[in-house]
DNA sequence: TTGACATCGTTGCCTTTGCAACGAATTGTG
DNA sequence: CACAATTCGTTGCAAAGGCAACGATGTCAA
């Protein structure tokens, strides 16, 4: 808060910096934002199932478009390829997804909820579902808003 | 679309699952939102810099705040203490930044801008600020609730 | 048909992250 | 003053992430 520092002789002078602060800033507040909400959700079925977030990716969109390829859950769920591949194969090992060459195209693995996956889900899904309704709750009046605004975060192409 | 599944004798009979669509759930949507903005804005210096996200940050705020101790940084701009260590040892080692050791209390280390720093940063802020000013001109009518939204989001506890 | 080109999923390699433990320094308590 | 408890920053270690390359498969056009 010092207007007009004394500018002693061996202090190099330097350009003032444009203000700026932080906490003001979009992409930093979208992502603190961001980080929060996917802790406080992660609480729930981090610990007690050992799913980390791309897991739950991969298990809500298996759930929500039944069998997909890791291409699908890459292009639909946001998920870097090697991200896709290695959360199945956890998924797989757990037990929880099952992984089956598909017939069309040799290319192509089918991964699809095993019963196992299907009921963690039953389980998992409301939570989740009780989750967004808290928040929406939260936001009330500001939830459309909110909305628009991430729609044209995410149509924007840059 | 099957509404009726054909149940067949060999295929257990599971409880069909909550209806639920990641692409509408929040968290979701917050995480990848903030992500783009993030990989929008690092795009200008990451690969011109060798600048990643918590440098960033730490550079940012010191800026903005001065000399500032890791758990400072730690506190003020979100970031997890080994980060905002190893963050500032990458920066003092490409000359950004300094760490002396404060004399009131040896246990902290004071970090600041070198000239270089302040170099970089009257380079990087006005990029960020003009990417700010792309985005409240983009949210335009929707910026005020959706600031009004973030900040219910932290302040919730949760 | 054949050969160039594209796509899919996995993996190797290296960096970053998260967490806990640690030593050093400080504070608080009796 | 001693000495337990706390705070600060760093580091070890194992897990996660990002990127590029790879083999296998598919497509397309000459």
């Amino acid at each position: 808060m010092d207007d007009t520092p004394p500018s002693l002789p061996d202090m190099p002078v330097e350009t003032p910096l444009p203000a700026f602060d932080l906490d003001r800033f979009l992409p930093y507040r979208m992502s603190v934002a961001a980080e929060r909400l996917s802790a406080g959700l992660a609480r729930a079925y981090r610990a007690q199932f050992g799913i980390g977030v791309p897991e739950w990716r991969v298990l809500v969109h298996l759930a929500h478009a039944g069998a997909q390829s890791v291409r699908d859950l890459e292009r639909r769920a946001n998920l870097e390829k090697s991200k896709a591949s290695r959360a199945a194969a956890r998924l797989e090992a757990a037990g929880y997804v099952a992984k089956t060459p598909n017939a069309g195209d040799r290319r192509l693995v089918s991964l699809s909820l095993t019963v196992e996956g299907h009921a963690l889900m039953a389980e998992l899904l409301p939570l989740a579902l009780a989750y967004q309704k808290r928040l929406e709750a939260l936001l009330a009046d500001h939830l459309g808003a909110l909305e628009a605004a991430l729609d044209r975060m995410m149509d924007e192409p840059a």
